[in-house]
DNA sequence: CTTGGCGTCGTCC
DNA sequence: TGGACGACG
């Protein structure tokens, strides 16, 4: 009776976690990604220790990435270059392009495009985790992959070259040799007998495919985690690099967490890992076992109490949403001490650059995504402040002036300037940083054209799936008459934040689509001039946009000479009869802006 | 110019 | 809703 008892509690909580969903998470994380991308740029660079710099004109700039070789020196992240010099005299390091005297990382994210359009041919459900990491979630191509495959578990063996299993005995790095990972890892294969862990090893067999694939078409080799869950998938991802990957199944969860730090957990990297290591006195994430889930909650809170006690457990809800694009554009800069931004021109001449590059970026994101962003945050930081102010306005139109003018004005209202000399605005405290970014967005169109990342994506066969079974569900006739709020891509799993034991329903088909309609309404300003007629027209050009942005400005209509009007371009009060001359200011900033361009 | 700089996403209120 | 803040790459 008793022990009956105890066998249903068991199996509870084996059903309760995550091993029990039979769910199949992977995560893929490039290695070194921008040193790739860069070294795929230079292929002369390929065998060298390489690192990648921004700005390098002060300590010979800060270093966000570095390669695999270089890391044996001790060169890492946020050093500066001239250190990394120290620490590897034959270090190569590569400068981040600038435009607009700014970072350019459109380079980087082109290539996060190449991959994520790679990997969107092996399942419909993918999630964009940053521009080098995406959550793939394989429960379907793996059942599809058993389904339609005869295959005996030598082939296992045989296929999985580079893969590791977390916790085993070869795991750690102390064998450096090229011990045969079949006889290692042998008795775990051989004693994966429960269907959860076979699921991970066909997925093994996926991933490492997908790897090949993404090696051979766009040239980056990468590291992947294969799991049940984000939490899981995420740390597995980081024990084998680069270049390698790691299955860590539900039964490895126990002997992995009694060394897991706590920090090495996703979203236990900050201020709440730090907190649960005070309060509770623990290091590694296993010890959270110790504690009822009462006592987590009374110490941190109810979601977070429940979120750690599943946590310890190998358990985590946390969902896959189904998107490769971002959800908002952005761009901004910092203006460190000396360099703070202390005149309104200075901060007039910064929120131009920054509204340029960002205008250019969303319509690049608009031919490509069949979407329109439709608001705008400025963030600034004034100096003496702790944290930066944010204000949120509505974008009409991709119009770089409009942009302008409204950031300024945020800007103007959250910060009144101290002194006014000679005609000039002063600040005493001068604006530290500058960030504007793109929100909102509404997929837009007649019609029912979906974009071509889309088309290819979601809606051709799973690469490694038998042509028997078919995801594709095209829903058709629904009419769409105005632009839709952009919303990811679902029709699957419903995954709760709460332990609900339930059974997913894994319906066969899983590719909807949003309908979607072929839209183009912005005007394309000065698309047909030729490069040699363009600065004659230039000027014209300029002061019909800033005419236009002055009328369509509800208040700076102008009705005399005399009148002051809000400059669209900068915010400032002009006089109309001055408004001339002031626009020839602006005339001048983007010629300097366009020689800056080349 | 002390973990930098630039960029995303999610939660809380 | 927007805005502050945390966490991450
Ligand atoms: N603080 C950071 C962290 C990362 N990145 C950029 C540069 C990296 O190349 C890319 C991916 O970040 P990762 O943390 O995945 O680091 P890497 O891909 O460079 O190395 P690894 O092989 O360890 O994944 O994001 C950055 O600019 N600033
Ligand atoms: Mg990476």
């Amino acid at each position: 009776m008793i022990e009956s008892m105890i066998d249903l509690l068991t199996r509870v909580v084996l059903i309760m976690e995550d091993g029990g969903s039979g769910k199949v998470v992977v995560l893929v994380d490039m290695d070194c990604f921008y040193v790739q991308v860069e070294k795929r740029l230079h292929p002369e660079l390929k065998d060298k220790p390489c690192a990648i710099v921004q700005y390098n004109k002060w300590q010979g700039g800060s270093i966000i990435a570095v390669d695999y070789e270089a890391r044996k020196y001790g060169v890492k992240r946020s050093l500066k270059g001239k250190e990394a010099k120290e620490k590897c005299p034959g270090i190569h390091l590569v400068q981040v392009p600038e435009k607009r005297r700014k970072a350019d990382l459109s380079n980087y994210r082109k290539a996060s495009g190449e991959v994520m359009k790679v990997l969107s041919g092996f399942t419909s459900v993918i999630e964009r985790a940053s521009i080098d990491e995406a959550f793939l979630d394989l429960t379907e191509p793996v059942k599809d992959y058993i389904n339609s495959n005869s295959f005996d578990s030598l082939e296992f063996h045989a296929d999985l070259k580079s893969t590791h299993v977390a916790g085993c005995n070869d795991d750690d790095d102390t064998h450096k040799d090229d011990c045969d990972l079949r006889i290692s890892r042998g008795d775990w294969f051989k004693s994966s007998c429960s269907s959860d862990e076979r699921v991970l090893i066909v997925a093994a067999i996926l991933v490492q495919r997908i790897r090949e694939t993404i090696l051979n078409e766009v040239g980056f080799t990468c590291s992947a985690g294969i799991s049940h869950n984000k939490m899981l998938a995420k740390l597995a991802a980081g024990m084998h690099k680069p270049n390698q990957q790691t299955i860590l199944p539900q039964s490895q969860v126990d002997v992995v967490f009694s060394t897991t730090l706590l920090k090495k957990v996703r979203h236990l990297g900050g201020k709440l890992g730090e907190q649960v290591q005070d309060k509770l006195k623990i290091e590694c994430v296993g010890q959270l076992q110790e504690y009822s889930l009462k006592v987590l909650q009374e110490k941190f809170g109810l979601k977070t109490g429940s979120w750690l006690y599943e946590l310890c457990r190998g358990i985590c809800h946390e969902k896959i949403s189904n998107r490769i694009i971002t959800k908002s554009i952005g761009c901004g800069k910092n203006f460190p001490g000396p360099s703070k931004l202390k005149t309104a021109k200075a901060v007039k001449y910064w929120l131009e650059q920054l509204s340029r590059e960002l205008v250019e970026r969303l319509e690049e994101d608009m031919t490509e995504n069949t979407r329109q962003a439709q608001s705008i945050t400025v963030h600034f930081l004034p100096e003496g402040q702790a944290s930066s102010v944010a204000r949120t306005f509505a974008l009409p139109s991709y119009n770089t002036s409009l942009i302008v003018n409204n950031s300024w004005n945020a800007i103007n209202k959250g910060h009144k300037p101290v002194t006014n000399e000679e005609s000039h605005l002063t600040w005493t405290t001068g604006i530290l940083n500058i960030h504007l970014s793109a929100g909102k967005f509404v997929q837009c169109g007649k019609g029912h054209m979906k974009s071509l990342l889309q088309l290819m994506s979601s809606d051709q066969e799973c690469s490694f799936v038998s042509a028997s079974s078919s995801h594709s569900s095209i829903i058709t006739g629904k009419e769409v008459t105005q632009m839709t709020l952009c919303k990811e891509e679902r029709e699957d799993a419903v995954l709760t934040t709460t332990p609900t034991i339930t059974e997913q329903d894994q319906s066969l088909e899983t590719s909807s689509m949003n309908i979607t309609k072929f839209f183009t309404p912005i005007k394309r300003k000065g698309s047909l001039e030729t490069q040699l007629d363009r600065n004659a027209k230039r000027r014209e050009v300029v002061l019909e946009e800033i005419k236009g942005t002055l009328e369509s400005d509800d208040d700076t209509i102008i009705d005399n000479q005399f009148e002051a009007v809000l400059c669209s371009e900068c915010g400032e009060e002009v006089l109309k009869f001055v408004l001339e001359e002031h626009m020839d200011y602006h005339f001048a900033l983007s010629l300097d802006k366009d020689s800056q361009i080349n």
